[in-house]
DNA sequence: GGCCAGGTGTAAA
DNA sequence: TTTACACATGGC
């Protein structure tokens, strides 16, 4: 059905999936709130972390230094519609004073960081890792999650693990683009999946006929 | 009313 | 080292 991603990357851009969305997918691509969506929106949806995110830029708290001095209780207040507040919250304000304390500022902090400092954070596991090295700091990292796992289910593939997924994804489009394209690449790809799969779902079920039509196949 | 959402940490088996 | 469960709000 469908050989590699570079074709699925292929399939996926003639469906004009982010006409609407921000150039990069992710709203605030390349800043500081990226951060922040990456752990709001962990088993929760993407219009109750606009909610929190607004919440957050109406109270001055939506920047590094200030996620790391709020104080915990109104942090769970601002955050509460995104759910899972009360771990979210500890996790956001944890992390921003690690990264004060680390690196000092966020432009320093996409400079230097690597996944493996993110991974050792508390709430921080490889997709929220993988988020924030590609949309906050621009970086070559492919970021996958349970909408792919779908969408490649979907064409009889199965993945052991997130890194299985994830490799699968990357591998062929490595070989197809420039190293200084890849950031951009992933982002758009990742963010093409995602509105697809939302767009031709009812419940898990993904309906990809869509995409064989545009298959030369 | 039950299932689901742009996952992750923790504690049993 | 796997598996099961908690976290929690709100849309459909």
């Amino acid at each position: 059905m469908i050989e590699n991603s570079y074709e699925l990357y292929q399939l996926l851009e003639k469906q004009d999936l982010l006409q609407n969305k921000p150039p990069m997918w992710w709203p605030s691509y390349g800043s500081f709130e990226v951060i922040v969506g990456a752990i709001l929106t962990q088993n929760s949806q993407w219009t109750r972390v606009e909610v929190s995110l607004q919440n957050l830029r109406s109270d001055n708290a939506l920047d590094l230094q200030s996620l790391g001095d709020i104080e915990l209780e109104r942090l769970q207040e601002l955050i509460k519609p995104s759910g899972l507040f009360k771990s979210k919250a500890n996790y956001l304000k944890t992390l921003a004073s690690s990264i004060v304390n680390s690196f000092g500022t966020f432009e320093e902090f996409c400079r230097e960081v690597d996944r493996e400092w993110l991974l050792a954070q508390k709430g921080i596991g490889p997709e929220s890792a993988d988020s924030i090295l590609c949309y906050a700091c621009k970086k070559d990292f492919m970021v996958v999650d349970t909408y792919t796992g779908r969408l490649l289910n979907a064409f009889g593939y199965e993945f052991e693990s997130y890194t299985d997924l994830q490799e699968w994804c990357s591998k062929e489009l490595i070989l197809h683009f420039k190293k200084e394209e890849l950031p951009k690449v992933y982002a758009l790809f990742h963010g093409m999946i995602v509105e697809f799969v939302k767009a031709n779902s009812k419940g898990k079920k993904v309906n990809i006929e869509v995409l064989k039509q545009g298959s030369t196949i």
